[in-house]
Formats: C-alpha cells, sequence, structure tokens
DNA sequence: TCAGAGACTGAACAAATGTGCAGTATGCGA
DNA sequence: TCGCATACTGCACATTTGTTCAGTCTCTGA
C-alpha cells in the first residue's frame, strides 16, 4: 500500500469510486474502460494493472457499495417497524444525512438486482432476512394477527421497500418529484405504516 | 405483406418472436444480431433488411411485447380486487392458460423496467393509470377508510405487483420453486388481499 | 548512492459486433 | 413470358472494446 509516484496519486481509489457513480448510471456494459479511465483522470492500462480486468473493477466496487449500502440502511429502517414511537425526526435526519450519496447507492443497487447475479442474490437475501427478522418481531410483539400468511408478509413488506427505491425515477415523473422528498417521503412512510397495519378498509367494513 | 420466397419463409416473424425470448433471457446488450439470426434460422442480413438495424428490431419486439402483455393481464388483475367474490378459479384459470409464456414476458417487463428507458417508463404510466382506476373503484365502492393516502396507495399497491413480477427469479431461489407456482399462487393472493384490506394488525390493536 | 518494487502510461493487438452491399431466388402483375 | 418488387443470403468493412506489454517515473530500503 505504497504510493509510487507523485503526480495523479490515488489512482485506484480514484478508479472505484468513478466506476461505482459510472456503472449505477449506465450499467456494467454500458461503460467502457476508457470512459472510467479518462473520468478517473488515468490511463487505461491502469484499470488492469489494479484489478487485473475489467472484471475484477466490478468486484472491487461492488464491495465498495455493500459498504456504502450497510452504511447507509444500517440505523435507518429497523425502528420504523419495530418501535411505536414516531420516528419523523430519525427518517429526516436519515434523508439529510444521505441526500447526496442515496440516488447513487439506489441506482446501483437496482442494477445489481436486473443482472440476477449471484452477488444481486445475495444482496436480496440479505435484505429478506432483515426484513423477517422484522416481522419475527412483530409477530413476537403480539402486532401480527393469526392468519397473515407468515411466509408471504416479509416478501410482501420488501416489494414495499424496494419498489420505493427501485421506481424512484418513475415517481420523479410521475408527480414531478422524488418520492425521497421531505414531504413526500414522510406522507410515504405514514402510508407504508398504515398499510401494513391496518390496511385500507374502513374500521366497520361495509360487506 | 407479400412472401416472395419459398424456403425459409417468415423470416420476419421468427425473427421478432426468437428476440423476444433472447432480450427477455439475457437483455438487449447481452445478445448479438448473429445470436438472434443463428437461433432464427436465417441470416445476419435479414435483421437490416426488415427492421434498418438491431434497435428497430427492439422497436418491433417492444411493440410484440405489449401486445402479448396487455392480453395476458386483461382480464385477470382487474375482478381481484374490485369484486369480493372469491376469484380462485378465475386465477387458476389465468394461470393454465398462460403458464407458457408468462415467465417470457414478465422477464422482459422485468428489463423493460429496470432499464428505465422512455418505453420503460411508458409501461409504468400504463400500469399506474391500471392501478389508479382499480383504487378509484374501491373508493367509490366505499372500501377505503376516509384516512388513507389516496396519493400513495396506488403506488404501494403497484409494488406489491411488480415486485412479485420481477422478483420472481430470487423467489425461485430463496424458496425453490417461482411464486407462480399454483398453490404458492393462490397463497399470494390471499396474503395480497389480506394485506390491502386489513393490514396485519390483530382486530383489536394491543397498543 | 544504487537497486528494486510498484504505480502509471499509452501504443498496439485481437476479438467481437453492428452495418452495408452486391448478388440470388421467388412470386406477382402486366 | 418478361420485369419488378421483395425476401433473403453471406461476405467484407469499420468501429468498438478489453487486454497486453514494454517502458517511464518515483519512492523506499539497503
Amino acid at each position: 500500500m505504497v504510493q509510487g509516484q507523485r503526480e495523479n496519486p490515488d489512482g485506484r481509489e480514484r478508479l472505484v469510486r468513478t466506476a461505482f457513480v459510472l456503472f449505477a448510471d449506465k450499467g456494467f456494459d454500458g461503460v467502457t474502460v476508457r470512459d472510467i479511465a479518462a473520468a478517473s483522470s488515468v490511463s487505461v492500462g491502469l484499470i488492469n494493472h489494479h484489478f487485473g480486468s475489467k472484471d475484477g473493477l466490478r468486484e472491487a466496487v461492488d464491495e465498495f457499495f455493500i459498504a456504502q449500502f450497510e452504511d447507509a440502511i444500517t440505523g435507518a429502517a429497523p425502528q420504523e417497524l419495530s418501535t411505536t414511537q414516531d420516528p419523523a425526526e430519525v427518517i429526516d435526519a436519515w434523508i439529510e444525512r444521505h441526500a447526496d450519496d442515496w440516488p447513487t447507492i439506489v441506482a446501483y443497487f437496482r442494477r445489481a438486482l436486473l443482472e440476477e447475479s449471484d452477488w444481486g442474490f445475495s444482496l436480496f437475501q440479505r435484505f429478506y432476512g432483515f426484513v423477517q427478522s422484522t416481522v419475527m418481531r412483530m409477530d413476537a410483539a403480539g402486532q401480527l394477527a393469526p392468519d397473515v400468511d407468515r411466509l408471504w408478509l416479509p416478501f410482501l413488506m420488501m416489494y414495499l421497500e424496494i419498489g420505493t427505491m427501485v421506481f424512484d425515477p418513475y415517481i420523479k415523473r410521475v408527480l414531478g418529484r422524488s418520492g425521497y422528498d421531505r414531504e413526500l417521503w414522510q406522507r410515504r412512510h405514514r402510508a407504508y405504516m398504515t398499510l401494513i397495519r391496518r390496511g385500507t378498509a374502513p374500521r366497520r367494513a361495509p360487506d
């Protein structure tokens, strides 16, 4: 880990960070090694020098993404469902903190899922385990009706979470603003909580 | 629209159908014109002859997909929510009917949405209008509690629907079988309906 | 001060891929 | 029967793209 040059240092790290943004934006196949090198202000050869191949770079970027992703969701989602107290400030602070990096993280996440690769699956599984433990906690706390399907509920909740992330670009085009905008996001959170808890029917079902 | 050859006829249609399957399986960039031509048992040149370019072929395949998709969902989803009667047989029949083509349709749909292209957006919008009208019908029928967020509900319902389609490959790897398998699909439908109607909390909320 | 290790460069190479085009075959209308 | 439109073929071409490698530069340790 010794830097062996004066000008143009930290090529390796710049490559990873730049490739992360480019992959998220255009996808792995949509970016050439020349694009990455140029955007990183290094030569093409440096990619293979550090990572062996373009695929090697991808692995490094994947690891970088995992770190970013876990860092972002840690301390964000768990409280939303397990406690009953109003988490408005928690969410506000979270949005504030990740306003810059979140869009890129989400975009990369989308690509990972789309590619249906092994590591996209492991990401899905990680998320699944996360939601499942939330459901088990709800169950233990007596917050689940006995006839709720314990198999499907985690998946349905995942769909709600992931959908919000993955389809935000479309939300933006339909509503004119991102679902992560403060007011919209607060509303979404309430709508989400209400749906999970009480559904949509009036207290006294009409039928 | 005149066939001008004897052997190897209907090249155009075979190209579209073959490309549809290949695009769904490997994505647009993951398939070469030579792959498509070979799988269609035609020459490479025929693609540009009929469609001008690979992109032209994609447009034709997109149209083909839209037709397939609309044909498949028409008469499937609307009844699920608007009526209270048990739609088990309807769904059963639907699964039976589309057992062969549905996986490919879903795979293609998934790519279209996740690629964030213009036409993926128009697909999203179409779906949105579809779900929104369902919600409005529910509302008119008095099936929505007054404090339900009318803005977010259609999106959340979309996420539930789309998630099932888009993440089916992962479901397959987590549960060992497709979410569209009969028994699993029936259960999913019940779980979905229950969640939308009543949520997950017991009748008497514990808090 | 010298040698080596490692970061870095950039031209050259080979493979892959979309497209163009000249040529062939066949059915239809005149 | 002739001519034209059109489906179709397949080779050739230009471009793109990932990879290789010989060579340069700079820091570190002996």
